[in-house]
DNA sequence: ATCCTCCCCTAC
DNA sequence: TAAGGTAGGGGAGGAT
């Protein structure tokens, strides 16, 4: 019961990844298990915890994952404790604890989560108890590696592009919630009452609001003392590290090599390689920026301070700024966490006031309800709004008024064009432009020829002051993914494989929390570049990389973790990478389609029934006595689809399938998942005589005339009906295998 | 023409 | 040490 395989899908819903193994899902998980008092595992056999103090799963909550995995739990220390549980202990205490080794609440967890008992050095608060000399200094647990289980969810609770990525779609929604259940009622325009009466503009007004260095002012409202400082917002402190010189020069080479275009600076042999998220205005005097490297950040501006991240002040900041906002319209287009485009137009002719005063008012409130400014620009679009906040920053507020956008626009560099980034730049460069006036001197069809059709019209727009492009309200997703390239380092397929999987979670988790499900399944992977060292000067990145994505659609929606691992598997496989080589590993799902509407009562129906253990071999031959086991959701999950097979008699689907063998070598994964998925239904509705008709009828012509890749597509199309038996009858079903084959043997 | 796949580019 | 994610627009070139 330790371990998994591939065709064990039950183990993907529970533990498959980060979303299944944060805190308040393990625990909820497992307080229902509990309740129903049953033995989960034995994962925890010979282990004895005492918790001390408070941590996180609680006291509480491990008494009970104790005894549902074979462990036991110590309301005391007692000689037979092998663990101490603790989150912090002052070092006196340590040395009264004695010699039991004093661990972090997450191995057990994390432990449970992996599905095997983990090795607690990687959870020590404190060394000095598996050491030979003693040591009482506070130890960081070793960094995890994708390897490692719990390395997803470490990562992304430390990802600051992860969590912008996140909080950006959480405010889109919000918008679009908020509009859908607006009385058009907007209590803030009582405020604007006090204004001066003033003439409100005839025209469109399309304010750009944004907070100033974002991260940096959420760090400074509990810093005070700080303000008027070059502060940078990063994980790094700054202190020097040692790297090999060699390889460092060699990355520098290579980085000038794979992105020409950018003007990454040389990274030293010592210099922190930690992002700069966000930094203070008074360090971009220095030439601090965003994004850049710590150490190259401190060559520019020693006395530059660093301060750690505040995840949840964002969030919060975020919510009251969207808030705020939100009590004067909903005609809001969210952009990011600290951002957004709103038609103000409305707002003005309503309480009759100018756009000056209401960008007065408006800043105030921000800052009064955040503790954070912000600077707001406007103008008859969002690129002309966009370029006044660029002005009016820091703290401060712009309108470009359509009488001024000509001369202004002449002026305004290309590169401050949204949409227009290095490669642009580089290629404009190339055609001796550099101000949005040199677009004057060179026809439109040149542009185009350049920088291709569509971009080349939207620069050449832009460049004139023109944008097309509405304000869109209303956010619908078109794709939903999850990247990893940091932290890669693979030493066999089994690692990557695995990792695999619990990236497929992951995603599928995101994907059902937008009830979504998926036609079309992208596998991105990062491999390091030839030339590249096999260790970046960057503790655990990607380095240098090259990618190669690999993209598959399936006839039936993809909605569940096991089906999406089993098309990203095969793409994993078909790009046949050397997985010491892998550097980044991401799942992408496009083409998405809304899930139906699951049965309730069925649901119901099936809460607190045991799922089917899958090492259950059932025999075809016996297919009589077949027990009718209890059915997982899935059999439910997603009614209504007709198979296009479902009408045919046997008699008329063998020759399809055989015109289909003999049309191809290479069979098309949309046509194999479209049969088995008609299959896997075969066995839910326990029609197993015709699927056993249809499945030998396979193998026997397959087995005659197949290609490797049909045989490929055969394990595939089994491991599908393999679930519907799971889900049916709890066991896979016995059916052959084995090709003779130079490739497969 | 219009599609699909495999990229590249951009922004926060 | 360090946490290099994510979504969308778009183009080249081949298949249909
Ligand atoms: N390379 C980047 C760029 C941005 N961010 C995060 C931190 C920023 O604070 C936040 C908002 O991005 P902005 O582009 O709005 O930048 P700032 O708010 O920091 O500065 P500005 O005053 O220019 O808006 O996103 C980041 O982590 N890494
Ligand atoms: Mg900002
Ligand atoms: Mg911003």
């Amino acid at each position: 019961m330790t371990s998994r395989n591939d065709e064990d899908d039950n183990g993907f819903a529970e533990w498959g990844g980060y979303m299944a193994a944060k805190k308040a899902k393990l625990v909820e998980q497992y307080e229902q298990q509990a309740s129903s008092s049953k033995k989960q595992s034995d994962i925890l056999t010979g282990v004895a915890i005492y918790v001390n103090g408070y941590t996180s799963p609680s006291a509480e909550e491990l008494k009970i994952l104790m005894s549902a995995h074979g462990g036991v739990y110590h309301t005391y220390q007692m000689p037979k404790t092998t663990h101490i549980v603790a989150s912090i202990l002052p070092n006196a205490k340590v040395k009264q604890l004695g010699s039991v080794p004093i661990v972090k609440a997450t191995w057990i967890s994390d432990s449970i989560a992996a599905g095997a008992l983990l090795d607690h050095r990687k959870y020590l608060l404190y060394t000095g108890h598996d050491d030979k000399q003693p040591k009482l200094d506070c130890v960081r647990p070793k960094t995890l590696t994708a390897a490692d289980p719990g390395f997803l969810s470490e990562f992304y609770n430390n990802s600051r592009l992860h969590l912008i990525s996140t909080l950006g779609a959480e405010y889109k929604q919000l918008v679009n919630q908020l509009r859908e259940k607006s009385n058009g009622v907007y209590p803030g325009r009582e405020r604007l009452r006090t204004l001066p009466r003033g003439l409100a503009p005839s025209e469109r007004v399309v304010m750009h609001i944004d907070m100033d260095c974002f991260f940096v002012s959420v760090g400074l409202r509990s810093r005070p003392q700080l303000r008027g400082r070059p502060v940078a917002v990063t994980h790094g402190r700054g202190t020097p590290i040692n790297r090999p010189q060699a390889s460092v020069e060699c990355e520098n080479e290579l980085v000038k090599k794979y992105f020409p275009n950018e003007n990454f600076e040389d990274v030293d042999s010592h210099g922190s390689m930690a992002e700069v998220a966000s930094c203070s205005y008074e360090a971009r005097q220095c030439g601090v920026r965003n994004g850049m490297l710590l150490g190259n950040a401190l060559k520019i501006c020693s006395d530059l301070k660093t301060i750690p991240y505040d995840f949840e002040g964002y969030r919060e900041v975020s919510t009251a700024l969207y808030k705020t906002i939100a009590e004067y319209t909903l005609d809001i287009e969210a952009v990011s966490c600290d951002e957004m485009y709103v038609d103000v137009a409305p707002i003005l002719a309503a309480a009759n006031i100018t756009v000056e005063d209401w960008a007065t008012h408006i800043r105030k409130e921000v800052i009064a309800v955040t503790g954070c400014p912000c600077s707001a620009g406007f103008g008859a679009n969002r690129l002309q709004a966009r370029l006044a906040n660029k002005r009016a920053k820091p703290a401060g507020q712009f309108y470009l008024r359509p009488d001024d956008v000509e001369t202004y626009m002449a002026q305004v560099s290309l590169s401050d064009l949204p949409g227009v980034g290095s490669a642009t730049v580089a290629k404009l460069t190339k055609m001796g432009l550099h101000k949005c006036g040199d677009l004057q001197t060179v026809s439109r069809g040149q542009i185009q020829a350049e920088l291709g059709n569509k971009i080349g019209q939207t620069v050449a727009d832009l460049a004139n002051g023109i944008d097309h492009k509405p304000l869109n309200f209303h956010h619908e997703r078109k794709s939903v993914s999850a990247d990893v390239n940091y932290g890669i380092r693979f030493k066999d397929k089994t690692e990557a494989s695995n990792f695999l999987q619990s990236l497929s979670a992951e995603v599928c988790a995101r994907l059902k929390d937008v009830g979504m499900r998926a036609r079309c399944l992208t596998l991105k992977l990062l491999v390091r570049a030839p030339d590249a060292p096999v260790e970046p000067a960057k503790y655990l990145g990607c380095g240098v990389c090259n990618t190669i994505t690999r993209s598959t659609t399936s006839a039936g929606a993809l909605g569940d973790a096991a089906s999406i691992y089993r098309e990203a598997k095969v793409l994993l496989d078909r790009c046949a990478v050397n997985p010491r080589e892998l550097r980044g590993v991401g799942v992408q799902l496009t083409r998405l389609e809304a899930t139906p509407p699951r049965n309730t009562a069925i649901k119901r129906f099936l809460q607190g029934e045991v799922k089917a253990s899958a090492s259950n071999k059932i025999d075809l031959r016996t297919s009589d006595e077949l027990p009718n086991r209890i059915t997982p959701e899935v059999v439910y999950e997603y009614p209504g689809e007709k198979s296009p097979f479902e009408s045919l008699t046997l008699d008329e689907l063998r020759p399809l399938i055989l015109k289909w063998l003999e049309s191809t070598a290479t069979p098309k994964n949309i046509d194999v998942t479209l049969l088995a998925e008609y299959l896997k239904q075969l066995a839910i509705d326990r029609q197993i005589e015709r699927l056993k008709v249809v499945l030998s009828f396979l193998y026997r012509h397959i087995s005659r005339l197949g290609s490797c890749k049909w045989h490929d597509a055969y394990w595939k199309l089994i491991d599908i009906v393999q679930e519907g038996m799971v889900a049916r009858y709890g066991g896979t079903m016995l059916v052959e295998r084995s090709f003779c084959c130079s490739v497969h043997s």
